[in-house]
DNA sequence: GATACTAGTGAACGCGCGTTCACTCAACTC
DNA sequence: GAGTTGAGTGAACGCGCGTTCACTAGTATC
C-alpha cells in the first residue's frame, strides 16, 4: 500500500504477523485449524494471499507458532498460580476455579490446543502432545513438594500428574464448548470440577493403603 | 462396468456402501475425516466419484452413518461384557483389559470416535457427544446395581459414570496412537489403566464419609 | 423375451486452493 | 537526498475439488 506506517518497519511487521495469529486463532475456533487456507487467513487479516509468505512459510508454521504461544500463557497462569501459597494450601478448590477461570480468560487459546491436539496436521499434534507431557512433568515437581507424597515413587507421582491434568483438560473442554450465554453452567462445570478432582485425591490418600 | 454382478443388485449396493464407509474409515485414521475428500475416498474404494450420491447424499452423510455404527459396535461389545457376571465382580480389573482389547480389535472404529469428536463437521462432531451421553447414562444404569452404590443420588451416579467414560476414552486414545510394533507399550497401558481405575474406585468408596 | 430400472461411467463445469513472480513505494541507511 | 531494502500487491499458473448430466449395461419384472 501507498499508506504511510505507524510505528517503525519491524514495529508494523510484528503487528502484522500477530495479526495473521489472531486471525487464524480466531477462525479455528468455528472450524478447526486443519480446514482454515492460507488464502482465507490472509483475507481474513487484510493481506494479499502472497504476502502471507512474509511472515510463515507456510499453515503448518503458522500453527506450531500458536501452539507455543498458547502453552506459552498457560504455563504464564501456572507458574503465577504457584506462587500463591494459599492456592497450594487448597490446591483442589483453588484449581477448579482458577481453571474455569483462566480458560474463560483465555479461551481461544485453551480451544486452539484442546481441539488441535487429535486433530491438527502432524506437526501441530505432535508439538501439542510434546508440551502436554512437559506439562505433566511440572505438575509432578509440584505435587511431589506436598506433605506425604515426598515418599511416593516417581512414577507413582506421574501417574498422578497426568490424571490431574487429564481432568483439567476434560474441564477445559466443557467451558470451552460452553455456550455463550449460559454464565449459569459455569458453577456446575466449576462444583464437577471440584467434586472430580477431590475424588481423585481421596483415592490418592488411599493408595498406599490398597 | 459391463462385468456381471456376484449375489443381486441389492446386495451389491450394500456390498459397495460398505466399501465407502470402511475406506473413509481407513482413511481417516491418517489424516482426520474433515480432511477427506468425495473424490478421495470414492477413488480408493475403486468409484469414480460421481458415483457416491448413489450411497449417500454428502460426506457428512457418510460421517454420521460412520457413527452409528462404531457406536453400535462399543455398545455391542459392553452388553456382551454385561452379560458376564464374572466381569460384573471384578470390574475394575476387567474394564482395563476388555478396554484395550477391545480397541486393538476395533482400533479404527475407536480412533474414528476418539478423533471425530472434536473435530469433524459440526453434525458429525454432535452425533457423537449425543452418542457418548447415551453411553454415559448406560454406565450409570449398571453402576446403580453395585452393592453400596443403590443409595446414592443419580447425579453421583453420573459423576462416577462419567468419570469412568472420561478415563476409558482416554486410554483409549492411547491405545489408539499406540504405534503397531511396540506390544510391550500395551503391557504399560493395561497396568495404567487398571491404577487408575482403582485409584477412582477408592475415591468413590470414600466419597460418603468426607 | 420385451420393458423398466438402476449402479456405475466419464466428460464437463466453475471454484477456491497454494505458489510464483515482477512490481510498487514507504521506510531505512549512509 | 540518492540508493537500498523489504512488506505488501495483483495477475497468473496448474490442480483437485464438489456437482451435473447424458450415457451404458447388467439385473429385475412381467
Amino acid at each position: 500500500m501507498s499508506e504511510p506506517v505507524v510505528g517503525g518497519r519491524k514495529l508494523q511487521k510484528e503487528r502484522t504477523r500477530e495479526a495473521l495469529m489472531n486471525t487464524a486463532l480466531e477462525l479455528s475456533l468455528q472450524k478447526g485449524f486443519a480446514q482454515l487456507s492460507l488464502r482465507q487467513v490472509s483475507q481474513a487479516a487484510g493481506l494479499v494471499p502472497s504476502a502471507f509468505y512474509r511472515h510463515f512459510e507456510s499453515m503448518d508454521e503458522l500453527g506450531l507458532a500458536l501452539v507455543e504461544r498458547c502453552f506459552g500463557t498457560l504455563r504464564t497462569m501456572i507458574r503465577d498460580a504457584q506462587r500463591d501459597p494459599e492456592v497450594i494450601e487448597h490446591i483442589i478448590d483453588a484449581s477448579a476455579e482458577i481453571l474455569v477461570e483462566a480458560v474463560k480468560a483465555s479461551k481461544a487459546d485453551f480451544a486452539f490446543v484442546v481441539r488441535e491436539r487429535l486433530t491438527g496436521s502432524e506437526p501441530v499434534r505432535e508439538a501439542i502432545r510434546h508440551e502436554l507431557d512437559l506439562f505433566v512433568s511440572e505438575l509432578a515437581v509440584v505435587l511431589v513438594r506436598l506433605p506425604n507424597i515426598e515418599s511416593w515413587t516417581t512414577e507413582d507421582v506421574q501417574m498422578v500428574a497426568r490424571l490431574f491434568v487429564r481432568n483439567m483438560h476434560a474441564n477445559a473442554e466443557l467451558v470451552v464448548e460452553m455456550p455463550e450465554d449460559r454464565p449459569d453452567l459455569e458453577a456446575k462445570i466449576v462444583e464437577l470440577a471440584r467434586r472430580e478432582m477431590r475424588l481423585i485425591v481421596l483415592g490418592f490418600a488411599n493408595w498406599r493403603s490398597s
